[in-house]
RNA sequence: CGGGGUGUGGCGCAGCCUGGUAGCGCGCUCCGUUCGGGUCGGAGAGGUCCCCAGUUCGAAUCUGGGCACCCCGACCA
């Protein structure tokens, strides 16, 4: 096929647009792939769709390879199908009604509609099921952001595995994440699986696929020996030893005026930050006033402290805290108080200066067991500096993309929707599901942001626009169609810029279009027959005769 | 939702403080020139200055209200 860039629609910019921060959004919108309507609203112009198509037939080929089965469910949603799994309350939900009022939603996700027809599966000999489409997901995001990072709009693969058991529904999820690193791959992208955040739920099989990115929301830690990766919210870190002072046999209250933060108090009292020890109240969602602790050299992470006390909670306030502590903020400590403490598991042993719950002073030799009565947990964000769980290498982290989700939710949904089957012994059981989800939009941005240089994009050829881009300078008009012939003989997408443009013009947006292929028919050409082959990626340039272009690149 | 910022031809920006004919670069159209890395010269087209209200003889500019978009945070099935 050929396509000729005089008739094409493809609008490539000089300047990014000012407001655009990632780089996959400056590149994307400057190359001419996509363009905003409206904030995470945006129209894959015809490069960028072509190339989401070509992501999606990666998808599709590795998803039917796996013997998935491809579905279209519709985007407009009786609200009674998440009424019944209780999802209707989700406030990211897009509401729509009809003109007899009656009410519908735009689905985040369609676990719902397809758990829906998975109710006509009725007996064990029909499972397991696996099925998915590609399909318009609405989410009302506080934040879009980032270009294709974080929209408010996308089209999304999403699968779904019904099972009679659980070792059946282990299988299903075992092929979907096999498959996972197969698209991953073939679609040129880096993409890391590890365990995700369970959070309340806890307990469920639960994993993200994380691409490297400039930009993006996840952080990956990783271990520099390679087997160890987690999500920064559930990584564990192994901390610096701390250098404490030597043990004391009571607390001792010392004075500290105007000392509030951990930094300050290290300072004042001249020892190691990891000496210290930072009291975080928070207010849990049942009304109670819980004293986390950690170390006063770490952060305290939120996902954690939410898997730790199984409910939600946010800090305190002042109000709060002066009624539970009897002191304000940055005097607290554990001593004394007589709510609940959660620590975390750094300050389980050794002593530790605390707030003294008296504003202005505080307690050195504060020691868990003795001085205060706590319950344990990993509490704390890793830091840079600290050492791999697994092994003890330095972690290191990076920030990225989550490209895929794959989620094992066993009868969650089949409950509510009443999605059951009889089994062979005759029992009537629910069906367990599995979800497993990608972004093509999402996969596109990740790759342009890993495989990018100063002049423009990069694209792998499994998922680039066209095979090859063919610059034809004036003069080598005639050669050039020869050229295009040949190539598209040999069964090769090839976009022809067959513009009245200089040079120099065509070149640069060539490199900011980013087919890894470019081909230049120029004067010399008219000579020896010949054109100039050039990679993208490393600039290396050889001629090639025309009558062998299709061989060569074929 | 909290904090910060921006709205002026297609894109990037100046003008606003101190009210008085709306400007620059790129792009676009036409003519000439040039032609293997964004030529050069000339002539043009194109703007409800985000919206509404107010102040004023007069508002892009001052005041009030609203909207949109971006960044940080919160949130994130």
């Amino acid at each position: 096929m050929i396509a000729r860039a005089s008739q094409l629609f493809l609008p490539t910019l000089r300047d990014a647009p000012a407001d655009a921060e990632a780089v996959s959004h400056k590149l994307l919108v400057r190359a001419g792939y996509i363009r905003q309507v409206g904030a995470g609203l945006w129209s894959f112009l015809p490069l960028g769709w072509r190339v989401h198509r070509k992501v999606e037939q990666i998808i599709r080929e590795e998803m039917d390879a796996i013997g998935a089965q491809e579905f279209l469910a519709p985007v407009l949603t009786p609200i009674e199908l998440w009424e019944a799994t209780g999802r209707d309350k989700i406030t990211e939900i897009f509401h729509v009604t009809d003109r007899a009022g009656r009410r519908f939603m735009l689905p985040l996700t369609h676990e719902e509609t397809f758990t829906f027809h998975a109710r006509e599966l009725q007996s064990y000999r029909e499972l397991p099921q696996l099925w998915y489409h590609f399909q318009t997901k609405d989410r009302d995001e506080p934040r879009p952001r980032g270009g294709l990072l974080r929209v408010r709009e996308f089209i999304m693969k999403d699968a779904y595995s019904f099972d009679r058991d659980e070792e059946g529904a282990y299988a299903s999820f075992e092929r979907n994440r096999v498959a996972y690193h197969r698209i991953f791959d073939r679609c040129g992208v880096e993409a890391h699986e590890v365990k995700a955040e369970s959070g309340i739920m806890g307990g469920e099989l639960t994993y993200d696929f994380l691409a490297p990115s400039g930009s993006g929301e996840n952080i990956l830690v990783r271990c520099e020996n390679g087997d160890y990766a987690a999500d920064a919210e559930v990584a564990r870190g192994i901390p610096r030893a701390p250098e404490l002072p030597p043990a004391l046999a009571a607390p001792e209250e010392i004075e500290t005026p105007g000392v509030t933060t951990c930094e300050a108090l290290a300072e004042f009292l001249d020892v190691d930050l990891a000496a210290t020890s930072k009291a975080m109240p928070v207010t849990t969602e049942d009304g109670r006033v819980v004293l986390a602790l950690i170390r006063g050299d770490d952060r305290l992470s939120e996902s954690k402290l939410l898997s730790a006390l199984k409910i939600g909670s946010r800090p305190a306030t002042d109000d709060e805290i002066r009624a539970a502590f009897g002191a304000s903020g940055g005097s607290l400590g554990p001593v004394g108080f007589d709510g609940e403490v959660i620590a975390d598991l750094t300050l389980a042993e050794g002593q530790f200066v605390a707030g003294a719950n008296k504003d202005g002073f505080h307690l050195r030799g504060v020691e868990a067991g003795r001085d205060y009565e706590a319950r344990f947990a990993d509490l704390r964000e890793p830091i840079e500096g600290d050492r791999c769980p697994e092994c003890g290498g330095a972690l290191t982290f990076q920030t990225t993309i989550e490209v895929g989700h794959i989620f094992y939710f066993a009868d969650k949904y089949s409950k509510g929707l009443d999605a059951t089957f009889l089994d062979e012994d005759g029992t009537e059981k629910p069906l367990l599901g599995g979800s497993y989800g990608i972004g093509p939009g999402r996969v596109l941005a990740a790759v342009v942001e890993q495989r990018n240089d100063e002049n423009g994009i990069i694209w792998p050829r499994s998922i680039a626009p066209y095979d090859v881009h063919l610059v034809v300078l004036k003069g080598a008009e005639e050669i050039g169609e020869q050229a295009a012939a040949a190539l598209d003989a040999a069964g090769l997408d090839v976009l022809l810029d067959d513009r009245d443009q200089r040079p120099g013009e065509k070149f640069a947006d060539a490199d900011l279009i980013g087919i890894p292929v470019r081909v230049t028919a120029g004067k010399k050409s008219l000579e020896d027959g010949a054109v100039d082959v050039r990679d993208r990626a490393t600039g290396e340039e050889r001629r090639v005769n025309v009558a062998e272009l299709g061989k060569e690149l074929g």
